[in-house]
DNA sequence: GGCGTTTCGTGAAACGTTACACATCTTCTG
DNA sequence: CAGAAGATGTGTAACGTTTCACGAAACGCC
């Protein structure tokens, strides 16, 4: 498969007429007399040494690889946030070893003595499991859900995020409300944003109805709803909170598609901040998360990770953005 | 960082009773005596014994290891191809490691450089650069872009994904057509979806015309360009064709909110099949790839190359999907 | 100018596997 | 029944690094 006639740490001495030891230390940079530094260096570039982190892995423990655990990437707030993540690490000088779990416990587990064998130096987990729990003593940060105290927790705040929503629908004039989700069976930090939303609605004083899916894989209740409360071309609702953009962007679709005016016939507000999504111009209000903000705190609390310190959860703020209009 | 207490194959050995190289075959599945094989068994289960890929890994020089090289994961049809890609590799017992080269060919180098170093068994590239070499002998295969001949290529049948989309468009009765594209500098097998447009339009003696954007970051002189031809809510257009499904949703979503009606008023149809966005209920039409193929198609050639077969290049057939309504 | 102290290079011993030569024990064959 | 041919287990030498004890040279100090 691979013609295997790579130059090794011992070639490269051999070329340089100095020690293995030496050329570890140049490599390491450990401190080492000018002379022999250059030899060495001449005799990498020279030979095209690179250095084999599988022995080195081996030797040190460490491997500069950390597990990501996703459980899926068609969603586009997971995979924004694989993306930074991957970014972020690969900045920290870590690759990054994805794994995709399908939202299973089961995968999540397999997956997580898969990082063993690997060696993996830690595991960031969006994880559906309520109580995933490493492997060994990898280090481990779960994002938008707990899972137990030794385990810190990196989110955004959805609480908060779901009252943002409903004050800010109220403040445009909206008098009932619509909250639309798609929930876990096991609930999360996700599911949050309903509980803020809800309590808003209730100390402002406002109409509020919700449906919430556990389905992943269809939307069509939704459109079944929708078209269920629009009576001759005026729904029953002038403001609608999905709890995620791509949920929002669809409904804002179909309302469009209904004739129905955003915003001027019903408000809608999303949730991620996918600029894909909302954001931009045409497109939906938005509660924004810091994605890459989340992705960095994540990457630092892993990496810092000294086994004394006390594991943290972070909580990150959110804000709303306006989506542009749909006319001009 | 970690406490290291690990139990080897010496130890599962020593537990045993029996020598390291019958360890060895057991976990490798070479015969061995059932007497010997159960004793084995149990102390690997008794001491909960894991295989440390690195000194397998060092000893074998090969790692179970695939590098994916993606431009970013923020487009849907990269994160769906990762998604698919992650997924097959895992069923065929290998790991792959995440690298974000950001559309860029210095990027793409230094994740080959790093691929490397992680003696990866191989690379599937979805590469910005007209010739990416892979660093070494590592087996190596694109997507969507040919890197030379001795580099297996798939992609999907783009140019006939052009043809079909303006032979549709005019079967459904449009006479002025429109192409709408973000493509890339360097052209790749993507742009060949124009060529196939603008053929079948030229064949059909069909009026066309192509706005085509090479700035990946904003999509805003599409939007101007619309608004410039459309007379009174009557667009200039009766069909256009969008080059991705993400730029067919964000136009529709316009052309919906400018009181446009699809399909009635403009025939759309975009290009991928990212359910996200297309073939579902009040989606977009679509050209289809077939993204799980495609995945599929580049782990077989990347696994099954011997160093003796030649490279081939593979391009999958597309089809047409039609969207759903917007009214009901 | 002897003597501690620092600085810097050397060589060998790990790290946890696999692979291979060898030993041992059966089984077959003429 | 001797000897060849298979099974099957053992022990050890790699794989390419890092690390560490050791030695050699250079330096400063009273």
């Amino acid at each position: 498969m691979k013609n295997n006639d790579n130059p090794t740490m011992k070639d490269v001495a051999r070329e340089a007429g100095v020690a293995l030891g030496t050329v570890s230390r140049v490599i390491n940079g450990i401190p080492v007399g000018e002379s022999y530094r250059l030899r060495v260096e001449e005799a990498i570039e020279k030979l095209g040494y690179r250095v084999n982190s599988y022995a080195r892995g081996l030797k040190t423990n460490r491997t500069n690889c950390v597990a990501l655990l996703m459980p899926s990437l068609s969603h586009p707030f997971f995979a924004a946030l694989t993306d930074k993540l991957t970014a972020c690490l690969m900045k920290h000088g870590y690759r990054s070893i994805l794994m995709i779990t399908n939202y299973d416990p089961e995968a999540e587990k397999k997956c997580l003595v898969l990082g063993h064998e690997n060696k993996v130096d830690g595991v960031i987990a969006l994880t559906y499991s309520p109580d995933l729990q490493p492997d060994d003593a990898t280090p481990m940060v779960t994002i938008d859900r707990h899972c137990g105290d030794s385990i810190p927790c990196v989110s955004s705040d959805n609480y908060r995020g779901g009252e943002i929503a409903a004050e800010k629908l109220a403040e445009l004039g909206c008098r009932r409300l619509l909250f639309m989700s798609v929930a876990s069976d096991i609930p999360g930090e996700v599911e949050k944003r309903g509980e803020g939303f809800e309590a808003a609605c209730r100390r402002l004083h406002i109409a509020y109805e919700q449906i919430i899916l556990h389905d992943r894989d269809t939307e069509a209740p939704f459109y079944d709803f929708l078209l269920r409360h629009i009576r001759e071309g005026v729904p029953d609702f002038d403001g609608i909170f999905c709890n995620t953009d791509r949920l929002a962007c669809r409904m804002r679709d179909f309302l469009l598609g209904q004739g129905i005016r955003i915003p001027e016939d019903v408000q809608l507000i999303g949730y991620d901040g996918i600029t894909d999504y909302a954001t931009g111009r045409y497109t939906c209000s938005t509660i924004v998360q810091p994605i890459a903000q989340i992705a960095e705190t994540a990457v630092s609390l892993l990496l810092d990770t000294t086994g004394l310190a006390v594991p943290t959860n972070i909580c990150l703020p959110v804000h709303y953005a306006p989506g542009g209009t749909t006319r001009e």
